[in-house]
DNA sequence: CGATGCCTTGAGTGAATTCAACGCTTGTGG
DNA sequence: CCACAAGCGTTGAATTCACTCAAGGCATCG
């Protein structure tokens, strides 16, 4: 499997004010009212872009900031202290990295960009004050992190106690579902940005049988594998090999 | 492995007022200040015992109830449709259950008691007031979802990652160091009150091969296994065979 | 005292891993 | 412009790990 390596490629500058923010438009997120927009705006210190290939929060380190994903693709990931990587979950536009390291100290995993990524920069230092006056946002946080939980709690049960076939189904279908939510599968660029490495510890199966897994469902016409990227030809027959529900289609605040 | 089934046992009385909650004497714990404890007193709508086996809540369901363990051992599992177990982690005393539900709508796992069990009720409805007036508890709760989350995720990258006698020696020694944090293993009482059965559908593992995992443990003079119990013998050489850093020693909140 | 729940063991099978090699594309430095 | 390395995907063969099947033992409980 992949094994631990190190990658950078930082580049920060200020672009989108939070009054224009893209994913306020997409049709999925909860929009903000006016205080609450107010705050968020005063909350964002800034913008950040990285590299594909970057590893912008580290496991074991202490960041002073907590990120939204503006555009990209990227995931979370833990080692073995020998090496062995364990992809956790995939991370797209709207989603929030880096509260567990803001709440509880430490990082305890590290995020990696798979495409070039533009990140919002939140100061964890004003957490607090977001606590403090706007609850409706804290409820947010903790529905975040509630849903983070839930999500966690279905690939474990994936990995746990699925086959090989049936977890890849459900990764592919679950990658699909939630990239197409945000808008980041489209038919111009209908393309999941991983390469058979993440598959295969994402699910925790060896590259090699990750691969003849993956043939299968070639086979089958439910994929198409490309160079560096997976393209999902029957998001519905995946989730039922999987046994799977599917994510539920509520609209969810984002911050 | 275990297969869906249904059990209950539930009665419900009151017994101990907040004030003199037990949790609140255990070093392990951030203690309320009055204001909080005000709240949570009034927050409590009840206490509920359950026996061992019940399940008392039911993936699926809509609770309109939350609970923290006040005295016994549960679980968190998940089933596939075809009635295929994943058990997702262990609840102890102070551990909170209930909140995805809560948040989100409906539970998508159960909690199943694995001892007679005490639980506080609280009220689901009463959330919205926590968040509005009680900022530092907000904070409490969301710090909580976001420790959950951590734990999850290293569970996912033992179940990924780690080889059947590490991921058994994780497992094991993750318990006994939770369940010593909240003085649920004593020299009185030093069992760990699971199954074979637990232990299997916790690993990702056949129940076969769950035993004769946990023979070489036995072997290895690094635990004991009873009827229905484990007893560690030796908790920091399964945290090196699992390359596991522990649990971190911090103080924690919880409600 | 039969039923049930839990643990144990051996044998045979199947699934997933490791090892090894090769092809293709892309990027880079001579 | 070509040679070469690096990254990614593919395939076959051998091996190891984990699963299923089958059976039996030992408690506990009605």
């Amino acid at each position: 499997m992949e094994r631990r390596r190190n990658g950078n490629g930082i580049g920060g500058k200020w672009h989108t004010p939070c009054t224009q923010c893209p994913l306020r438009a997409l049709p999925h997120f909860r929009d903000f009212n006016a205080k609450e927009l107010d705050f968020v705006a005063h909350f964002k210190s800034g913008e950040l872009s990285v590299d594909r290939g970057s590893t912008f929060l580290v496991e074991g380190t202490h960041s002073p900031h907590i990120y939204t994903v503006l555009n990209g693709w990227a995931f979370r990931c833990k080692f073995l202290s020998d090496g062995r990587r364990q992809i956790l979950n995939y991370v797209l536009p709207g989603d929030l990295v880096g509260l567990q390291g803001g709440l509880l100290g430490a990082m305890d995993h590290s995020v990696e960009a798979l495409s070039p990524l533009t990140l919002c920069v939140f100061e964890r230092s004003k957490l607090d004050r977001l606590f403090e006056r706007h609850a409706s946002l804290a409820y947010d946080l903790t529905w975040i992190a509630a849903r983070e939980e839930r999500i966690l709690d279905e690939h474990l049960l994936s990995i746990g106690r699925r086959s090989a076939i049936e977890r890849t189904a459900y990764l592919l279908s679950y990658i699909e579902q939630k990239a197409r939510q945000v808008h980041m599968l489209t038919v111009n660029r209908p393309v999941i940005p991983v390469t058979q490495q993440h598959v295969a510890d994402t699910l925790g199966l060896s590259l090699v049988h990750t691969n003849k897994t993956l043939r299968k469902l070639a086979d089958r016409r439910l994929i198409k594998w490309l160079d560096r990227g997976c393209e999902v030809l029957a998001s519905d027959d995946l989730r039922r090999l999987a046994q799977w529900e599917g994510l539920p289609e509520m609209q969810r605040p984002f911050i």
